[in-house]
Order: structure tokens, then C-alpha cells, then sequence
DNA sequence: TGATTTCAATCAATCGTTTGATTTAAGATG
DNA sequence: CATCTTAAATCAAACGATTGATTGAAATCA
């Protein structure tokens, strides 16, 4: 394994580098961003950048992990609950699903943990960083699973490719 | 008159120029989209940018007032009609104003002069670009004044302010 | 000390813009 | 008609500034 799936919360520089970065790129795009206004921001040195991430894109990925660092918890929090109880009637899985989603949007909207991510991950979306595909399998496949197996409980479709996926899209897309 | 408010549809290299503006700035963003890149894409060179537009900046700018030029035909064939005939019933009223919005959607999503016009103005709206203001002066509050009469014939508020703005940019956004 | 982290300085590459020459066509002058 | 003048338009080349990235020394901590 040369890469942790999990890496632990970066603190000192690093932190501060993420955190300049979720909210400049976020703020005017990440083309837009220099990585030395990145630094200023930071209070820290252009070279920093690339000593702990390599690279401008390596702060991008690490910024899109630091996203999921923050959503992943109440994610899991919400949707995991309990493995091994399958729902057994589609009203239960229905409420659970409105659970998770009022979750969400709560979390998205009043948590200050949020506040740099929602930009952050509407300019990644926009610019199809690669953000998403990391999101995409470090978060949304694995959370994937339950809702779908929720939703097939709630309607009996169980379709498992693309209507979820823009199901999911569209519901963030509307937050 | 300094300015004339409707200038004539561009030509030649200016029309290339800001079709490949258009294009790339709505498919990679402004600040990504280097003036090489249009000049390339357009075929012609790199100079006649600053030539016709005066900067790149200025060329954005170009690119919104194409947009009210493209926009603006079926806004104002929609919504103006015959301007001395006010609604009589709020019925009626309402169903002019989906009679407009039907229209609008219409050309966004089928008329092939929209195929661009619609990733770039969704930059424009996520960036908030210069365009936002002028296309708003331009064209939104010219067509407030009758949308917000059909709105007041339809409803009875007459909401001059933001409501009606808000109103304007999220069916805008959603669709 | 040895390892980790930060720093100022600098790199080549690319950015938007500018320059001066050249081309093209329409009037003006004789 | 031939010649000169003027203006618009395009071009290759280069400008200074800024980009992301790199370096090696200094600083920090264990």
C-alpha cells in the first residue's frame, strides 16, 4: 500500500494550505488561483505547495480528500447505521432515505465545516475536476450500496447504474 | 451617443473570434482559455484579439452582447407583442407567461444558435462574470417591466425588486 | 546529530498584450 | 487611366509579467 485510503487530518502547514486552497478555488476557480495567493493566503511559501502535496493538482486532490474528510463522517453517520437490519417495509426505507437526505442538506447548510466545501465542490463539478472521480469512488460508491439497497426497498426498482447516479447528482445539484 | 445599444452582428474575424470565444470559455472557463487557443480556434491571429475587442476581457464582453443578440430576438418576439394591450385576466396573464417561458426553454434546449450560448453562460453565472451585469441591464430589466406587469396582472403582488429577480434566475438555473 | 520542514531565490514556460511592418481596398488627385 | 493617399485589417515577432515548479541553504524539532 503506498497510498493510506484514509489519510489522518493534516495539521500545521499542510492544514492551512487545504483550507487556502477550499476556499480560493472555491472562490475564483482553480485556474483562476495562483499558487502563490494560495501561499499568501496560507501564511506559508510557494514552495510548500509542492513539498507536501507535489504539486498545484496534488493540493486540488487533496483538497477534494479533505471534502470528503468532512461530508464522509455525517455520510456515514447517517446512512450506515446499523449493516446487518434490512428494512422491511418500503415506508421505513423511504423515511431513512429522507432522514439521510434532511441530513445532508442540513449538514451542507449550516455546519461550518461546509462553508468552503459547497463552492469548492460546485467549481469541481463545473470543471469536472478530478475531484469527482475520487469523490465519486471514495464516497458515493461506497454509500452507493445502502441506498441503493434502501431505494430498491422503497420502490422495488433496483436499478443500479446510471438512474442512481443522476438521481444523486441531481439532488446535490439542487442544494 | 457614443454607444449605440444594438450593434450590428459581427463579421469575418470578429464573428470567428468570438464563436471560438463562445466555445472554449464555455467549455473550459475564462480563465483556463488562453488567447492562443482562440486565435487557433478561430484561425485567426493572436493580435486581432486586442485589435477588435481591445483585450480579452474584452472579448468576454463581445461574447455576452452575442449572447442578448442570439437571446434577445426570441425574448423580445415572446414577450413585447403588442404593447398597448394590457392582459385582461389573470388567467390569461398566466398564460402568457408560460407561453414565454415554454418559448424560452424551447430555444435553449433545440435552436442551434443556444448549443453554445448555454456552458457559457453558465461560466459566466459561476464566475460572475462582467457579462452577468450587462446582459442583466441589457436584457432582464428591459423584459422585467412587462414580465413584472403579466406578474402583477397574474398574481396581484407586484414585487418590483428582488423576488422577481430571484424568480427570473432560478428558472434560469433550473432549466 | 539527523530528519523534517520552511525559506528566499531562481528556473523555464506561458500568459495577455504590444509593436512595427505588410497587405488590401477604397478614394483622391493629376 | 495612372498615381498617390489614406485607413482598415492581418501578420510574425517580441515584450514584460506571471505562471507552476525547482533548488539548496537555513531553521526547527526530536
Amino acid at each position: 500500500m503506498t497510498e493510506p485510503i484514509r489519510p489522518p487530518k493534516p495539521e500545521g502547514t499542510a492544514a492551512d494550505l487545504i483550507a487556502a486552497g477550499l476556499k480560493l478555488f472555491g472562490q475564483k476557480g482553480f485556474a483562476a488561483t495562483s499558487t502563490r495567493e494560495i501561499a499568501a493566503e496560507a501564511g506559508a511559501n510557494i514552495a510548500s505547495i509542492a513539498y507536501h502535496f507535489g504539486s498545484k493538482d496534488g493540493l486540488r486532490l487533496a483538497c477534494g480528500q479533505e471534502v470528503r474528510r468532512r461530508i464522509g463522517g455525517t455520510v456515514a453517520a447517517v446512512l450506515e447505521g446499523p449493516a446487518d437490519a434490512p428494512p422491511p417495509s418500503p415506508d421505513e426505507a423511504m423515511m431513512q432515505i429522507e432522514a439521510a437526505i434532511r441530513a445532508m442538506t442540513a449538514f451542507l447548510l449550516t455546519e461550518r465545516a461546509a462553508e468552503d466545501v459547497v463552492p469548492f465542490m460546485l467549481r469541481e463539478v463545473a470543471e469536472n475536476g478530478a475531484t469527482l472521480d475520487m469523490l465519486y469512488d471514495g464516497m458515493i460508491v461506497p454509500a452507493h450500496g445502502r441506498f441503493c439497497a434502501l431505494w430498491a426497498a422503497a420502490t422495488g426498482n433496483a436499478p443500479d447504474s446510471e438512474r442512481t447516479r443522476l438521481i444523486v447528482f441531481s439532488a446535490i445539484g439542487q442544494i
